[in-house]
DNA sequence: AACTGGATAAGTGGATACACAGATACGCTC
DNA sequence: GAGCGTATCTGTGTATCCACTTATCCAGTT
């Protein structure tokens, strides 16, 4: 058929358009904690009926992004400042696991594409839009990919998204993170070691240290 | 109204139901891996329409339960070997980190009640019924939940879902985990000594260590 | 005899329609 | 004037219906 090219990206079904739709507004700040997500405004926004669009509230609600109580509608999550802290922790966690996992797998290629992934960040940056947040998760899900295992690296992205609002807003009050290209660049310099149990201290530690910094800034935007 | 306690325990929305209904016949492996869940037979079964089942679905496919694929149906999940080891590496560091964070919160009311736990879980063995897995779990998000940390207790627990069909293969095949008792005892030590740092290690290790035991007697009933 | 093509049946995804629960605002009573 | 009860209205949750995709089966061809 020649209609089987319906979408840019491959979207088979209208509830994963609404799905990545609504996921996009969220990561991306449009709406604050609290507000109601109504389901026929979504709707006729990307032209279908409410019915997808209630499905898709359900995988957001899955990830932790919005909240569904019966009959009073779909609301947007939002994160406290203990759940912002909470988060980290969690990633600390996984993305620890992740990078010592990852160990065996990193050879001289692998540091190089990722010091490039560090110039890019840095090229993100200095354009001042927000792309430094892609480019940073992109950076760390590329090392926790290398660790092959697939349920973990879904479980950290899905942290991911649920932060990047709090990350957006961190990046518009302070210009570009100064120190944040000295701070991954000791990521790549332990991940060269070759010391597994030594990467997976700097990772934790890493991401811990980052949650104080940026909740100075997300504690005006909660809810 | 007085029609307002319709269910025993506090379900208001048919989806939820539904969803209470096939989360537990997935526990309990009602269905083996590959299975197609049909919604109408479900639906019947339970006294309703299709919809909520439907909707019932989303939520277990975010947990991992069953797989949707788009006009092809709901499957039941179930993991490959690979994955197996996979959750429980996850289990151990979200674990670790919960049992670190619980320490500042152990006392001695505290250990007694988890012996007591330990004395269920053993009564529970012997009286052949797999009561034992449900045990068994409610003792790890006991020592979870103390660590005051709601979404890592969430996670941790959902973990448990999924592997608790596996749980209860290996149960059956070996009538009662012999170490099983002695291993815990060792986590309570460990947390009766107040080292946080041992107590993440320790936790760690029994997890892992864990995997290749019903690794062997769950590899058969993988799709 | 095996493979490919089409036709038919089954089943999923989406839309519309309806019933019920919750929120709000107005009026009545104290 | 304030507080409570009631009525209306918005909006969610469920059911039925329709369209489209997919799978299966049979027939025709190589």
């Amino acid at each position: 058929m020649a209609a089987d090219a319906i979408g840019p990206l491959g979207i088979t079904t209208a509830e994963e358009e609404a799905y990545r739709h609504i996921q996009r507004a969220l990561r991306m700040g449009r709406y604050r904690a609290g507000d109601r997500l109504i389901p026929e405004e979504i709707a006729t926004e990307i032209g279908m009926s409410r019915m997808p669009v209630r499905e898709a509230f359900r995988q957001l609600a899955a990830e932790g992004l919005v909240v569904i109580r019966p009959n009073r509608g779909c609301i947007v999550a939002g994160l406290t400042l203990d759940e912002i802290y909470e988060t980290f922790e969690i990633r600390s966690a996984l993305e620890g696991l992740a990078v010592r996992l990852a160990m065996p797998h990193i050879d001289v290629e692998v540091l190089e594409e990722l010091e490039r992934q560090l110039d890019r960040m840095e090229r993100a940056s200095q354009t001042g839009s927000s792309d430094w947040v892609v480019r940073h998760q992109a950076f760390h899900l590329q090392i926790c990919q290398l660790s092959n295992r697939p349920k973990l690296v879904r479980q950290i992205a899905s942290l991911h998204v649920v932060i990047e609002p709090y990350l957006r807003i961190w990046f518009d009050y302070v210009d570009k993170p100064a120190s944040a290209r000295a701070e991954h660049e000791i990521l790549i310099d332990v991940l060269r070691s070759g010391d597994a149990g030594k990467a997976e201290i700097v990772m934790r530690d890493h991401i811990v240290e980052t949650a104080p910094l940026l909740a100075n800034f997300a504690s005006p935007g909660r809810r």
